[in-house]
Order: C-alpha cells, then structure tokens, then sequence
DNA sequence: TTATCTGCAAAAGGTTTGCAACTGA
DNA sequence: TCAGTTGCAAACCTTTTGCAGATAA
C-alpha cells in the first residue's frame, strides 16, 4: 500500500492532510519496527520531524482505528508499528522490535461452538536473523 | 490444572500462599473473565475478598511470570484473564469479556527466513453465543 | 527467625483533555 | 470560511515504589 492509497484512506474519514501529518506519515511508511508513542516522538524528533507528542498520540489513534497502525503488548508496553490495512499477522523481534509482516494465514482453530468471530490476530515473537549474529558477537540491539 | 498444582507452581519461584493470595486464587480460578487490575479489585470487594490493589497488581505479576495469567490489550485497556500455564489461545467475547482457552493449535505461519520463534500468540475475538443471544433481547452484557 | 508480603501514601509514568491560535480543503 | 488540527499545560489514570508493620515457612 503506497502513501496515496493511505491518504485516500484516510481522507474518508474527514482527515486532512497537514505538514506535520505528512512528516510522520513518511516516517511511519518507511519504518519497519514498534515504537512507544514517546519512542515515535523521539524517533521523529531525530529526523528533524517537529511535532508534539499529543500529534503523535492522535495520530496513532486515527491510524489504529483505520488498520493501518497495529498495538503490540509487550512486557507492559504499548508498541505501535505500521503496517498494510487489514493484516493482522506479524513476526516482531524481542530484541531489535522490528516488525515484519506475515502474508501466510493459518488454518484458525474452530471457536467454540456458537461463537462468532470478528478478527483475529497471530503474532509470532522471537528473534530475527541479524539479531541472532549481532548477539553472537555480543552486541546489543542492532 | 487445578489449586494444588498452580500453589506447587508458584511454591518454586519462592511464593508465599498468604490469605489475601489464597482468596484472590481462589476468585481467579474460577473466573473465566478478563478484568483490569482495577476490576479484579473491585471484583474481589465485592465478594469479600479485602484485599489491596497494590496486591492484586503484584499477583497479576507473579502469575503473568510463570505462565498462569494472560494479558490482553482490548482498545486500549490492559485485562488479564487466568490461564492455563503455556496455554497461549484464546476465544475472547468482545462483549461480555469472557475468556476461552482453545486448545486446538493452528499451523503457524513460516516465520521470516533465519528468524528463531520464541513464542507465538494466537488469539480470536468475536461475540460469544450467550452475548448473540442477549443483544439480540437488546440486553447489555450479561 | 527472617525473607517475603501487605496496605497505605506518595511518586512516577503514560494518556487524554481544554483551549486559543492556526490551517487545509 | 470553518471544521479539523496543533502544541502546550493541566488534568487524569494507571502502575510502581518506599516503608513500617505483619506473617508464612
């Protein structure tokens, strides 16, 4: 999904887009990993993005509410990372927290009986391949 | 997995089974709901279990620890629901909160190429028969 | 006996809200 | 033009911590 699909998107929910939305929304696209909210601000602030962490807050909520953005829990920790509408599979790295997308769905086990199912969600956690060497060599994070 | 077997658990982490510790087991055990750490509280007053939050939340901790407490993050609210110990599917009632464990597992979706899993989480959420049933009596939770 | 646990109150963090100024459509 | 957005500060809530007294083992 490129950024004029996303716009789109999110133009049919009376969103506009300003510079400091755009700035972030960039940002998101092309940042594979979870962040906090307060991580994102940072994040942000480093790329000469200036935007308060309030914007940063109510974006998060609007792109989570459209599926574009998904909520990890991890060690009490809300994490936030981009991903493609609609797609709720994901590979995260415990140590790194990238986050890598998952196009293979599995066969759901049955509900119990008389339940209906609205969404479902299969996240694998474990470490990633560079994570894996970085550590062998005692490095830490990547 | 029942009382005697969860107290032996938690007897290996060095865990005294005080009362307070004794009857917020008891309410968990036999709740097949998911509450917030405040509700948990709030749930135990009601049924005379004095007990302070503080404690609850350090119970949901020592459980979450080895294995016996799940969390689940629902629009934006951390609950936890008792567990089985390594037992990581769920059925949730987006309605009424109920928890079920599923013990079917699916097959897992190939993780990104060289990357290790550690663990996988496979949760659904929907409504379950009984919350059907209500909503459509036009009933609100159970 | 003593390491652990409890509840309270306070501190610390994280998230949301109110508001006046600003801006995209 | 004006509904939606911004950043700040304050409010709000949730979670953690310090501590003195209690208690399981």
């Amino acid at each position: 999904m490129n950024k004029r699909d996303i716009v789109e998107l999110l133009h049919q929910q009376k969103f506009r887009l300003t510079r400091e939305r755009e700035a972030l929304l960039d940002l998101f696209v092309r940042t594979d990993k979870m962040y906090t909210p307060a991580q994102w601000h940072e994040v942000a602030q480093r790329e000469n993005v200036r935007i308060g962490l309030t914007t940063v807050y109510r974006l998060l909520e609007v792109l989570t509410k459209v599926g574009l953005a998904s909520p990890f829990l991890v060690e009490g920790n809300i994490y936030y990372a981009f991903c493609e509408e609609h797609h709720h599979h994901h590979f995260v790295c415990l140590q790194c927290h990238s986050v890598e997308d998952l196009y293979e769905c599995p066969s759901i086990p049955a509900a119990p009986r008389g339940c209906r199912i609205e969404h479902h969600k299969v996240d694998l956690f474990g470490t990633c391949e560079r994570c894996q060497h970085n550590s062998q060599r005692g490095a830490k994070h990547q």
